[in-house]
DNA sequence: CCGCACTACGTACGGTGTACGTAACTACGA
DNA sequence: TCGTAGTTACGTACACCGTACGTAGTGCGG
């Protein structure tokens, strides 16, 4: 007997091996870490129960010993991932040090592109989320500022790196799983666009895109962003 | 012979209607509001090509005749509620004029709570989605600042819009189709976070939470977030 | 040492997107 | 005017998905 729960469960609260039986084959950071391999390798939509099984060399129906829903299967891969910062000392300047640490969440979600349609504060309380927070935390522990001023400070500089980086791997690829070509693809979309342009009907997207500044700086755009966050928050 | 395209196609140039053949049954707008009706009635994820054929009255494989690829549904689905947008007059005032459209978008999210999953540049050429665009431009006329500085302006604002709602959306939506109540849902979830915080590995959040300021208040954290990103550009 | 809770996994069900083939229909080119 | 090409309509079929359920084997707690 499998033993669905009928009760909400936080797979973090279930311990990794339960007293009976045979030990367990795998550890959550196996099954994370296949379930990573997958989706860096083939994309996210590629993440299934039978291919992570498989990845593994286990039958299908097994993963859902260790992992009750596929749902639970993304917070061990979010949890994962995260594993992967740095935390270094704060400086003092918390500023650069927010800064840091949000160029090092942008690099994660680069190498890991699939990372930005996880995001969501229903997947906060994972163990390396809650070191994260943490550091975050402490980063801000010269900052005259009530907690939720800082909670604030924090939720939107996760939310602009995790807005920046999801149009920059959106437009990067769009064009990746498509029978056709990026240029292909670009032709049409600019091609479409310009034919609705010209029918006047847009005047300011037409003196816009007439000056034509040619290619978009995305860490330029992504800097200043963030910059202007972090100066809101600087009196 | 139903010809799927081999080139890249945007939705919005293919012409409704085709010279030869039967006369169409539906016009995009039915099929949008078909999908529109289905994502706010039983969720986005209920949204499939048979149901909304059987919404329409028709044959689930009549839809791609009207629409190539699922993708393409999402388009039509995005930009129809995008029609429910009122631009008025610019004021002259680009900060109130920004948050009352902000405001607006923020409503039509809670309207369609669907909306913030298929937010992506990628889809940010519909008929709606320029005249939004067109209209938002218009309301920085009298800004002194190049296109470039605008748009991104205009890109911190969409994404603010998009973020928090999303969050607002998933923090309320989270035990919707859930087998248990919002209650065992929240108790699960704050029960496993006091465990950590109780280890002591998170002195700060647990001095945080201590606090305990009582429900948070959505409105105004919007609200803050909102007028930090307007300040950030106001000089 | 018994029994039970656990692991392992095959089968099966209801769902998905959509490729493909066929039949009916209409507007255009000759 | 008429044949035909291109369109609409739609049933069937395929590969894949999440996962409920049943069964068999395993090893720890009482």
């Amino acid at each position: 007997m499998v033993g669905r729960p009928a009760v909400p469960e936080v797979i973090w609260a279930r311990p990794e091996r339960a007293g009976r039986g045979p030990r367990p084959a795998f550890s959550r950071a196996d099954i994370a870490a296949a379930a990573v391999r997958i989706a860096d390798a083939e994309g996210f939509d590629a993440v299934s129960m039978r291919k992570v099984a498989a990845e593994l060399g286990c039958g299908t129906m097994s993963l859902y010993n260790y992992v009750p829903r596929k749902e639970d299967l993304y917070e061990l891969m979010l949890d994962a991932v995260s594993g992967d910062y740095e935390f270094p000392e704060p400086s003092g300047d918390w500023r650069a040090d927010l800064v840091a640490l949000a160029h090092q969440a942008r690099a994660m979600m680069h190498r890991h592109t699939w990372v930005p349609r996880l995001m969501s504060p229903v997947y906060g309380f994972s163990p390396n989320a809650l070191r994260y927070l943490e550091y975050t935390l402490s980063c801000l522990d010269g900052v005259d500022a009530r907690f939720g001023e800082k909670m604030e400070l924090i939720a939107m500089v996760n939310g602009v790196v995790t807005t920046y980086v999801a149009n920059e791997i959106a437009t990067a690829e769009r064009s990746r799983s498509l029978p056709w070509s990026e240029e292909q693809e670009h032709a049409a979309r600019t091609g479409y666009l310009i034919s609705q342009i010209a029918t006047g009907k847009y005047p300011r997207m037409a003196a816009g895109f007439a000056e034509d500044p040619g290619p978009i700086d995305l860490d330029g755009v992504f800097d200043r962003a963030l910059h202007r966050v972090l100066d809101s928050f600087d009196r």
